[in-house]
DNA sequence: TCAAACAATGTTAATTTATAACATGGAGAA
DNA sequence: TTCTCCATGTTATAAATTAACATTGTTTGA
């Protein structure tokens, strides 16, 4: 029963569950399943909508623009791969993006050891907000359309700081050049950010290789390790393993 | 049409809704108030759940913990008479806490001028993202059940800034002695808090008087305006009144 | 000014979803 | 074994949602 209560809220991290649907997939009757998701409802975990339920919504998710369940699965996988390899830690930066919130939601399932986790994105310190870790929330000016943190106070704030590990997605990439952000207060961030480091991880889709955004935020040299899906082409995989940094590729479902 | 779905955002700002009941109160149809709830769901402004409707969850809310109708009732019309008082302004500094959100609310409800909002608390800083307010979130770290950041990289960067008005609640009053608060890393913060701002106010429920807290972060001399409710025994008044400070009280309902 | 077109609301019936009450069946305790 | 308890399933009932059509009032353009 529990073991079925948790495979509810993995169903529920990517987004809406419908009761009929559900009901099929996990094995049970519509009447057990909605038993269970009173039981979660009651603890606040999640909340009944019509015909389903979604997360409690104590906790803020981007909209999830025309995102598909496959693009979905595909961060997920990428952000478990990460977090296998990589952990434990003792302190990560984790920035803004979808990837790496798709990151702070499997710590915030799977880790139970204390951790400082510092970050500028308001969903991640949301998502973390009540799990083991102790979290630290950069000031700055909250950009309007991604609930992130940006701008001199976040970068000066930075700097009192050191971790073991940046977690960062990116807008685009190129296999022999590095790692783009479409956004300038962003990358400066970024790039400031790369700097507190002892090691650097990028996590993103393989969709996002073979374009560039408005500004270089990190070279191959900066990266350490880079998880991606193995969608991606031999020829990007050789050249990037030709800079030196370790790549992590996850099967595609 | 305009003036219900207002009406209806309203009534949300309590909480939820039940479409049973607020047909009645509208005085339309279910099916009318149906239109307007689904009209609002495709703005991504409210939620509808089971029988009823939330505000969108985009919001980071705190636990509402055994607050009451009253209460709520209360807290809105002493943020709304503060709204009354103290608007137009460039800049204000509103600290975490519940009367605090409430006059968050008020502000992204009915300011539609340019304004600059400095907090450090969460829930504020997510109800005033989309507003015209251009939002600044101290950094520091976050407090585990409140969702506010506090400690010395809040209070460090607070030193940046300059406001005209600081925007407070507090845990606890005593009129003759002045305005207490339960944390110590919070009555730091709203110390230093007092510094950058040109006027403070301070709004809390009447019945948060004569008691005492952990720590007091506000001398009488330090305020130059409180609102509260008319619950406020007189003697507590005019104690008040002594001290310079500018008292409104709202009506209780 | 009139009537066509439209928008907002109301009404009813059909469908879907939720609840309640009782039935089954297996695991463990006396 | 036999009883009890608990998770689950079944069925019937109630509630909520949707769809389709009816009504009303308002705008618009001949």
């Amino acid at each position: 029963m529990y073991q079925r209560q948790r495979k509810i809220l993995d169903i529920l991290q990517k987004g809406k569950l419908l009761i009929r649907e559900a009901a099929g997939v996990l094995g049970v009757t519509e009447m057990t399943l909605r038993r269970d998701l009173k039981s979660l409802e009651e603890r606040k975990l999640i909340l009944m909508v019509k015909g389903g339920a979604i997360l409690h919504p104590a906790r803020y998710e981007p909209e999830n623009d025309g995102q598909t369940d496959t693009d979905t699965d595909c961060l997920f996988a990428i952000a478990h791969a990460l977090y296998e390899r990589i952990m434990p830690a003792n302190s990560i930066f984790i920035s803004a993006g979808s990837t790496s919130l798709a990151f702070a939601k499997v710590i915030a399932r799977r880790n139970h050891l204390p951790m400082t986790v510092i970050t500028n994105s308001l969903p991640v310190a949301s998502t973390l907000f009540r799990s083991s870790c102790k979290v630290i929330l950069l000031g700055g000016e909250l950009r309007t359309h991604s609930l992130d943190l940006v701008g001199p106070i976040a970068e000066k704030n930075l700097e009192e700081y050191q971790v073991d590990w940046l977690i960062s997605g990116c807008d685009a990439a190129l296999s022999d050049y590095g790692f783009y952000t479409s956004d300038v207060s962003v990358s400066n961030l970024e790039k400031k950010s790369l700097q507190i480091a002892s090691k650097a991880a990028i996590i993103t889709a393989s969709s996002k290789f073979g374009r560039r955004a408005l500004t270089r935020f990190a070279t191959l040299a900066d990266i350490d390790l880079l998880v991606t899906d193995n969608a991606l082409p031999e020829s990007e995989q050789s050249n990037l393993k030709k800079s030196g940094l370790e790549l992590i590729l996850t099967v595609s479902a």
